[in-house]
DNA sequence: GTGCCCAGTGAATCCACTC
DNA sequence: AGAGTGGATTCACTGGGCA
């Protein structure tokens, strides 16, 4: 199957999950239930969005008296912190269980659950690699005046452990955020407006995360083809964003309500098409060049002399592709450590070579080799 | 006492703590032991800046190859997670017994720990009132490009229980923060230039907090006259500007060097008149937009085709907010400066999108977005 | 005095692949 | 599996030197 094949599929329900990996597919279960029926390592990033155990007192009201529609659903209600502590060990040792070695986890959440999912991911053995503060541009403010304005969510991002390899697609975040590293606070708009679910004017959840989010989330861990399960799915946003960016998805969720408009909502996603993913700019996307090619090849001649830009240093290229600078001797990047007494460097962008226009770095000579091999 | 009445003492030390409570004063101590010897229930608000844990690994260069500077104290050193875990219960249970009923708890951490202390917090019987985040206007990049940058710190704030009475100046909050009610997301410079103690032109402290973060946590939480004790005192930062606020303050801490230091700065702090209050606002943030910002939440859909003013050029926008133009991918800006073979170029009023009005600037598209998510 | 350029640095869990 | 090696990788700000 080809990496960027269109997910057409409209979506499908099942009550047990089959045998093989049910892609594209919602599991109307209990998401402990139905992590448990998948096999082990089967899932390439895993997005969640928990309840959050709120403890809400009684009923909220705004200052002009309407009242505040609060989360008050019976998914939310634990008996206590140790309930709710016990919950989260469950779901996340099954979520821990079906994650390749090379998978992630996302975890959603504010200050009255997050600090019991992080506790507990890095009991379970699971490697933070960042956590992630989502700004709201628009946040409900405190009415009563007793607190800040509770203007964030958290999300943490973790590994299955300290030394495994994990997905980060860190030019495409680059990119995204004009060519300035992606940083850990990230500014989203609530979900609302036309994006926001409702059913005879009534919204349809009351917690729907937007797109925005999750198309950062999925952009940022994951590849095209990849299978990313959501197990609090909710009306799908995961399911929704995932189709449009060409990955697959398995969702989870007991309520049949919320099933229903996410099916809807999924099969009128629409995927994007292949240039748009393509643009997506691979680290691996260029072939690997040695030195000695280019010196092989007659682009540099055995004998040229290098030097670093501030011409501390000239070195002398041999016609085996390696470089001479006093009593240094090596692949450019050995003498250019050496030189600078570095635990390595990056000969490429180091050595310079003279031109009419100046001094140039040896790279140039080799994206010209490249141009000129590649097809 | 008057509000704004000065605190001039100079500070003192003290191997023991005496049977009244040592205002002002730095306890050269385990700050465990210390604890234990405070009275219970005469503190009215402490702040800790615990040891993080953060396990770093080998050394760490930029891209230049110059050494990163990393913490590497003894202080920061547990034998495992589960004994971090122990030590922070340990010192939340004296931290809880010598608070007040109506006193508060601040504690700043990074994802290495905080969640370790916020579920501690709410074993322990605290009531949390709010996560807070330190946005760092100028946090250290991750030089390897393998995470997001770690840009904030998390702070929690909470009483000693669900019923407690509690000091917030919601008043002083909104009118710090231009008339809106202040948000739980802060942003403050790190501290560095002269604010930063140094000695023999080293760093004193790897970790130094700002002032201007203590001055809004002792501005919001406590009242004039208030006991403010600080359990990792380091270099007093929270002496400091409790002195300048006009609060009482207490400090804990093993290292002489530190201690001298505190003691010293605090000596040369002065007491604020009430007109220099207003000057420590943080300047606010102009809303930086990124082009991949409107990818993301659907103002210009990945697969668009852009153009420049002449037509000489076509580009496709990619999922990642990336454009690309024949060989030619990255961001507007880096597509648009190739294409004209020149070193830079300002890709919101080169490229333009087809209207039914005609061709218009993507410049157009981004204040759509800040007039439709600026307040 | 002013402006430009260069060097230095900050709570960091910071590489991937082959042999 | 541990060592060796190719080569990819940084943002905002401060302060000093020099023109």
């Amino acid at each position: 199957m080809g990496v960027l094949e269109k997910v057409k599929t409209r979506g499908r329900v099942a009550e047990t999950p089959p045998p093989v990996l049910p892609l594209d597919t919602i599991l109307r279960m209990d998401c402990i239930e139905a992590m448990r029926a998948l096999p082990a390592k089967s899932i390439d990033m895993i997005f969640a969005d928990p309840p959050y155990n709120l403890q809400l007192g009684g009923d909220l009201n705004r200052p002009d008296g309407s009242a505040v529609d609060a989360v008050t659903d019976d998914w939310d209600k634990f008996d206590s912190l140790s309930a709710y502590d016990k919950f989260t060990r469950e779901w996340l040792t099954q979520a821990r269980r079906i994650l390749k070695d090379d998978g992630t986890i996302w975890v959603i959440g504010s200050y009255h659950n997050i600090f019991k999912v992080g506790s507990a991911i890095q009991d379970l053995g699971f490697w933070i690699l960042n956590d992630i503060i989502w700004r709201k541009a628009n946040p409900m403010p405190n009415f009563k005046g007793t607190r800040f304005t509770n203007a964030h969510e958290t999300l943490i991002w973790a590994s299955t452990g300290e030394k495994a390899r994990y997905t980060f697609n860190y030019r495409s975040m680059k990119t995204l955020n004009d060519e300035l590293q992606m940083r850990s606070d990230w500014e989203f708009p609530i979900c609302g407006g036309q994006e926001r679910l409702k059913k005879d004017g009534v919204k349809v959840h009351p917690t729907q995360k937007p797109e925005a989010l999750l198309y950062r989330i999925l952009l940022a861990a994951t590849k095209p083809g990849d299978v990313v399960l959501d197990p609090f799915f909710g009306t799908g946003t995961t399911g929704a964003v995932a189709k449009r960016l060409g990955r697959r998805w398995i969702g989870i969720d007991r309520e049949g309500l919320y099933v229903e408009a996410a099916l809807e909502r999924i099969a009128a996603a629409l995927p994007l098409d292949e240039s748009a993913l393509t643009t997506m700019q691979a680290p691996k996307a260029a072939p690997r060049v040695a030195f000695g090619q280019l010196v092989e090849n007659g682009y540099l001649a055995a004998g040229s002399v290098l030097t670093d830009a501030k011409h501390r240093h000239r070195a002398v290229v041999g016609a085996d592709g390696s470089l001479k600078c006093g009593d240094a001797t090596g692949s450019i990047h050995k003498v250019g450590a050496i030189l600078q007494d570095a635990p390595s460097c990056n000969g490429w962008t180091y050595w310079h070579y003279e031109t009419p226009e100046g001094l140039k770095p040896i790279d140039a000579v080799r994206q010209t080799y490249l141009l000129a091999t590649q097809p």
